[in-house]
DNA sequence: TTGCTAATGCAAATCATTCTCAATAAGAAG
DNA sequence: CTTCTTATTGAGAATGATTTGCATTAGCAA
């Protein structure tokens, strides 16, 4: 438990930063969650493990993980944002207007239009957000089958 | 003057609206502007022919406007929305990090994305936005040649 | 022209996010 | 293990964007 214990605190030195109980929190529910969590929901979930956390701490925990590239911010709704741990590779997103299900899925095309951009424009691509949205299977079925509505 | 000045009421009308100067204006800032206008400078802009338009009103137009399908709305910053009126076909943007300049292109991988993810999965997809970011050809060449900063 | 009701302007209200500041605690140094 | 420096925290106020309530105005169908 003295070992492996410091694998996080390296990675937050070598940025020049301090590793707290909070930031060690909220990176470990975002870890831990499939969903795209926003500030209010990965507070609740931090105030579960630590009743004390704050609102506030989120968000600049946030920030520093987007930062340090441990975490990746989403535009996916409408409105507020989404967060979400990186794990591997990049990958994109589909919303389901109907019912609101997010797709993740990934696909190398995205790194050809990076390519492709790069040689007409001469940027130097850094960052990639696709977001799909349309109907699911299902909400497509529910559509076309009846006009019963049985879906918020 | 009395025949094409309603095509857009029709448009309207067929959407169960009212179109009124207000509306009218805010369309036409949007499709005169190369830009993508954020709310608070398509007010400032539409201020200059109506001094009395108020910014609610802008935000309402804004949302009607996109739920008929002739404005988009985008993410581009970090922080507020960005809306551009629907011209031709789909368009992407590249942000760049160091001087917020915006590139728009156009591609046909996102199409061949769509049908992939359409198959892959069984979903009908609508709307599809790209957001790449990185640096621009100048920032590049500002970064590499020296350290002086002269760009905020 | 009339009447119904959507749309407007204004100001107050919300919502998400950021900031201020005193108190606390991480981590380097001794 | 104690000390010191200063990054980080919690609480709440502040900010900025967007929305909403309400009384008034004005589209547009009849």
């Amino acid at each position: 438990m003295s070992e492996s214990n410091d694998r996080l605190r390296d990675v937050f030195r070598a940025a020049g930063r301090r590793l707290t109980p909070q930031r060690r929190l909220i990176l470990e529910v975002l870890e831990e969650s499939d969903e795209h969590l926003d500030a209010e929901a990965l507070h609740d979930q931090a105030k579960i493990h630590d009743p004390d956390i704050s609102l506030a701490t989120v968000y600049r925990t946030l920030a520093v993980l987007k930062e340090m590239g441990l975490v990746e911010e989403h535009h996916l709704g409408e409105d507020h944002s989404h967060y979400e741990a990186v794990r591997d590779g990049p990958h994109y997103h589909f919303t389901c207007l109907g019912c609101g299900k997010v797709i993740e899925f990934d696909t190398p095309l995205i790194a050809q239009v990076k390519q492709e951009l790069s040689e007409r424009e001469g940027v130097r691509v850094i960052g990639a957000h696709l977001h799909l949205s349309g109907y699911c299977a299902q909400c497509q079925a529910k559509k076309a089958g009846g006009q019963g509505s049985n879906e918020e």
